[in-house]
DNA sequence: CAGCATGTTAAATGGACGTTTAATGCTGCA
DNA sequence: TGCAGCATTAAACGTCCATTTAACATGCTG
């Protein structure tokens, strides 16, 4: 039942949470079964009920905090795509950013990467994550370097620097959260890139473009991905119930069958107490509109829509493929 | 008996480093006794036999780390005392040498680290130890801009910068040890100060004072200092024979009873299996020569002398000070 | 309302591990 | 050689904790 399915969702997620918390709290290596349900407010045998074991549940939470931190900076590097400097900015502000920089999440960081090294597990993620991360940004500072200017400048070492210097910068955030000031960190990080290309990142540049209000822009969006998971709901459930009004098109049960779950979890939704998955949402965009998509997510650049368009058309040619083989399989029955 | 003192040191050392290498084996979350004393080749019980509990070898093994690594860098630094920048190239050449940059001992690193946070005894030791690798790094950075030709640099972030990058590339070590080049690391960070302080760093810099010597002299003399410790026992037993020949001045029983320990330790000193602790030495020293210092750890820079003298100083005012309070003691017996 | 499924809890279980203790082996000394 | 003291070991103990189990609560269905 998809309904049962969301539901554990949210109980996963519960004790994710309660995980990372306690990580911070405790510690990696005195971390118990009884921490984490204390944290979540539930009896310890139930994490046993969500998860399969501890392990299982470690590893929930490291690909959590993974994805998260990936979609943070990816979001960022996009809004800053409209130059490679401006993009390395917009990722320095994700990385200082206080949704991932802060003494619980770092806290956490720190113990999966600590544990890397004994458990395939972590190391396969940290390390897919860590290159991910450095491609990226190797690939700006070769953007950079290509725009001339610079000579003798070795990209993908100023990207491998720039990496270090940022996760260097998370440990004194880690060894001293109260006296860590992440707009001296920024400053930090963006002082080697001025150093390295005083073109794009030094006081001349800077002033040209007008670099307080890139840098307050990016922030602000940032900001809003990251704060705004009530936002989010709220314009969810904005969006769903302009389409289930009276005079709307569209019945409950319809809506509720057509993304898979009971009336009552879509009820949910429409109060903003909770919200579906991502699965779940692209039912629910596939049954209603792409427009909801572009109501709920709020206003995006092109790129990100098109690249939306093409899955989604896709996803329909996908769709249509599997009909056609079902039917020309009910058409031959198999021998 | 000081004898038995000197052989718990020798165990306790072993334990220490066994312990070291179970981290870098089977991490600090699911390390036992039993791990312990398997690297170390003795049974569990051991332990707490020389140490009071799990959590004391743990403190004793940072406190060791901590030193090892404390004393290398300040070693390499006073090498390179003739400018800051000396200085700092010193820094990253002892910051990137295998004798610490190495998987094993990073991870042992990260494992202290992970869990400072959680532990008040790690996390002032680490604190300690950054703010003291910080304040030298940034006096070093000041110096070179007060030798002028930088504006608007910022010494102290400077520092923080190059700081967080050697910790931050420590982690590539971490991760992919197999992967990691040390001389390419050494490299990210000669840019990032060739990119700072260009004057100083820059290839016309460079090329002006014959760098590549410069860093080989640097390098082999933190060589001696590592992988020195035959060496150091050699020196050692050879100074200490020089003074025991049979037409020297002094027997084996006087210069054991002098060092407080037997003359069968003495013997295993004489022979290089075995060395004095730091306190035995100094007492060696006081009974001897002080030129024997000079022997043993080879020619160093006049300061170190100096301070040397210093203490040694303070030292014998310290014993006639205590002798005076104890004859004033015997005169007036208590009340 | 009965019956069932599902979510949750509390207690039981079994194993791992730090620590303690008694026994054993070893070394140095007479 | 025999004794004394110390280092070391092996086993026992007790605690902690992940996991399992059974009981209980809740809500849904017929």
């Amino acid at each position: 039942m998809a309904k049962a399915e969301a539901a554990k969702e949210i109980r996963r997620k519960q004790l994710i949470d309660a995980t990372m918390r306690a990580i911070g709290r405790y510690g990696y290596a005195s971390l118990t079964l009884t921490h984490v349900a204390g944290e979540a407010g539930l009896s310890p045998g139930i994490v046993n009920f969500y998860f399969k074991s501890k392990d299982q549940l470690l590893i929930a939470t490291l690909e959590n905090i993974a994805e998260e931190y990936s979609t943070l900076w990816q979001g960022a590097i996009a809004r800053g795509k409209v130059s490679p400097a401006a993009g390395l900015e917009a990722m320095i502000e994700a990385d200082f950013h206080a949704f991932v920089c802060n003494a619980e999440k770092v806290s956490v960081w720190y113990a999966f990467w600590a544990e890397a090294r004994n458990n395939a597990n972590y190391q396969s993620l940290v390390m897919r994550l860590e290159e991910e991360y450095l491609k990226e940004t190797e690939q700006l500072c070769a953007r950079i370097v290509a725009e001339g200017a610079y000579e003798g400048i070795d990209a993908h070492q100023a990207a491998v620097g720039l990496n270090a210097m940022i996760d260097g910068l998370w440990f004194d955030c880690l060894m001293s959260p109260a006296k860590f000031d992440r707009q001296a960190a920024k400053r930090t990080c963006l002082a080697y890139l001025s150093a390295v290309f005083p073109a794009h990142f030094g006081a001349a540049a800077a002033t040209k473009r007008g670099k307080g209000e890139l840098d307050a822009n990016i922030a602000m969006a940032i900001d809003q991905d990251v704060q705004g998971r009530d936002a989010h709901r709220a314009r969810l459930a904005a969006a769903l119930r302009k389409r289930l009004e009276p005079v709307g098109p569209m019945r409950r049960e319809v809506l509720a069958a057509a993304s898979g779950v009971s009336v009552k979890v879509l009820e949910s939704w429409l109060e903003g107490r909770a919200e579906p998955t991502s699965w779940q949402m692209g039912r629910l965009i596939v049954a209603v509109d792409a427009q909801l998509w572009m109501e709920v997510y709020g206003p995006v650049h092109e790129e990100a829509h098109r690249l939306f368009e093409a899955k989604l058309a896709q996803q329909r040619d996908f769709a249509e493929r599997e009909q056609a083989s079902l039917n020309a399989l009910s058409g031959k029955p198999k021998d």
